[in-house]
DNA sequence: TTGCAAATGCAACCCATTTGCATCTCCTCT
DNA sequence: AGAGGAGATGCAAATGGGTTGCATTTGCAA
């Protein structure tokens, strides 16, 4: 068994999953992705990478991920898909492209430095937040006026 | 004609679209709604209050709202579907007290310079965003530690 | 009042996601 | 190593929010 798949299983042993091929090259394919990826990008990608799998066994691994939390599913954005991307266990934020659906990962979180104002000017204490923000990336400013 | 549907009439021809006593009725649902709502939920409000309608109406005429931008479309959140709202033509965000469930309003948007800062950085030419922040207030905060 | 574009109802459709069920495959326990 | 059982998978059908084509109705400008 390869290396890279010895890791996997430890991780799956220890959320008390079985460990098979196609869990493998989910989480592999996870993690070479820079940026959240639908369910059918997965699906693709999977079919020309390794033996065929169905989709559904795509849908049904990735929800047993998020509920182990080694994965974060996203809410639909404007095209109606849900998107999942591996659990890096650090706090992060996306530009969506409503042109080309692109998704931009942010370095760092723009509600940092907010939290500790709030908590001086209102006492309120941050525990969580959500933001996403959308728009026009480089390339599709040009297409769009 | 009831003098909030005079109201509503001035608002459509304004935006170049036809009165009708279905558009009226939907305004004056969105108006009373303390939250978004979804198309379904409207749909069964017209059903009780008003006569018949279809649900696709609802449908197209929130869109045909949203494009006028007398309505704001929400993202689907968890449960996968849109919820609408009056747009009130006021950008606001609020922290969400998980204690108490109130909601403080924020003065000021805190994504407003980052927009310039993505433009700068990345160009990418931000059209919208949802902030939603969550924690405890000053009140919960003694209960809750 | 008339004519026509816009709005509506209806039914059929789309498409992302879910589910029921039969089969297969891991993994534990001998 | 082998057997048995729980969990994983494939397949096809279903689900459900939302959309669309088309015939009919309605608002409204001239």
């Amino acid at each position: 068994m390869l290396e890279q798949n010895l890791k996997y299983k430890e991780v799956l042993k220890r959320e008390g999953v079985k460990s098979t091929r196609h869990r493998f090259a989910i989480l592999e394919l996870l993690e070479q992705s820079e940026s959240p990826v639908t369910a059918e990008q997965l699906f693709i990608l999977l079919r020309e990478k390794t033996a065929s799998i169905n989709l559904s066994t795509v849908y049904r691994t990735l929800d047993t991920f998020t509920s182990k939390n080694l994965v974060i599913k996203s809410n639909r954005v404007d095209d109606g898909k849900v998107r999942y991307e591996l659990n890096h266990h650090e706090h992060k934020h996306h530009l969506f492209c409503v042109g080309c659906h692109k998704l931009i990962s942010l370095e760092e979180c723009p509600i940092g430095e907010l939290q500790q104002t709030l908590k001086k000017k209102l006492d309120f204490e941050v525990t969580g937040h959500n933001l996403e923000i959308y728009g026009y990336c480089h390339n599709c400013q040009r297409i769009h006026s």
